[in-house]
DNA sequence: TTGTTGGTTAAGCATATGCTTAAGTATTTC
DNA sequence: GAAATACTTAAGCATATGCTTAACCAACAA
């Protein structure tokens, strides 16, 4: 999953599903690059569940699955609270210093 | 980055940092993999600004660099906002709907 | 001063990644 | 039905990535 954010064109795709569904081709007009590539870049984003997709006629419509980008931001948030945690105990062995 | 973050490796030693700082070899512990595998995964860590690292005698000591990890976070933080106005906008059209 | 520890440099290698072109296949639209 | 649209499949290729081994260097320690 970081893995599939990894890569720039990816996630301004991600950026663009933010702000509601697109179809493949709608997602790729801001790039220099064909088609296939894009939608390998939309395989590998599927693929580590951050998005999704259904085809309807001919037409494939991608939209973000956000319970995958809540994974990585708690991952984040996580570490952040083990830090935090750490500075406080370090706060209180600082105090006690104080105090004795 | 991202990017750094990429690799499981790579955030093995993301999270034994975010408890305290560590030395080279310290962080090379849980892996079966030789020193300067582990040096260059903390070269691209201290290259994406995720970490930093100085050396004193002959032992490297690593920390987190806090500021970085926020930054991805804050990517995270502002898909998640572009997201929830969408769905605010979405209910205020539907509202408007039942009105009219 | 000799050895050990902690890390560094350099070279090489296998696989993964990001891309390309060329040739399909369905669906519309005219 | 012919042409255009919206992908899809497949093959190939250049570069990047993650790792290895082998040698090296600096700082302690015995």
């Amino acid at each position: 999953m970081f893995q599939a954010l990894a890569d720039p064109s990816r996630r301004i795709m991600v950026e663009r599903l933010s702000r509601g569904p697109a179809s493949v081709s709608e997602l790729a007009k801001p790039f220099a690059m064909s088609l296939p590539a894009v939608v390998q870049h939309l395989q590998v984003l599927e693929a580590s569940g951050l998005i999704r997709s259904e085809k309807i006629g001919r037409v494939r419509t991608c939209h973000i699955e956000w319970a995958a980008l809540q994974t990585a931001e708690e991952w984040m948030l996580e570490r952040r609270k083990t830090w935090e945690h750490r500075l406080d105990r370090l706060g209180d062995f600082l105090a006690d210093q104080e105090k004795g």
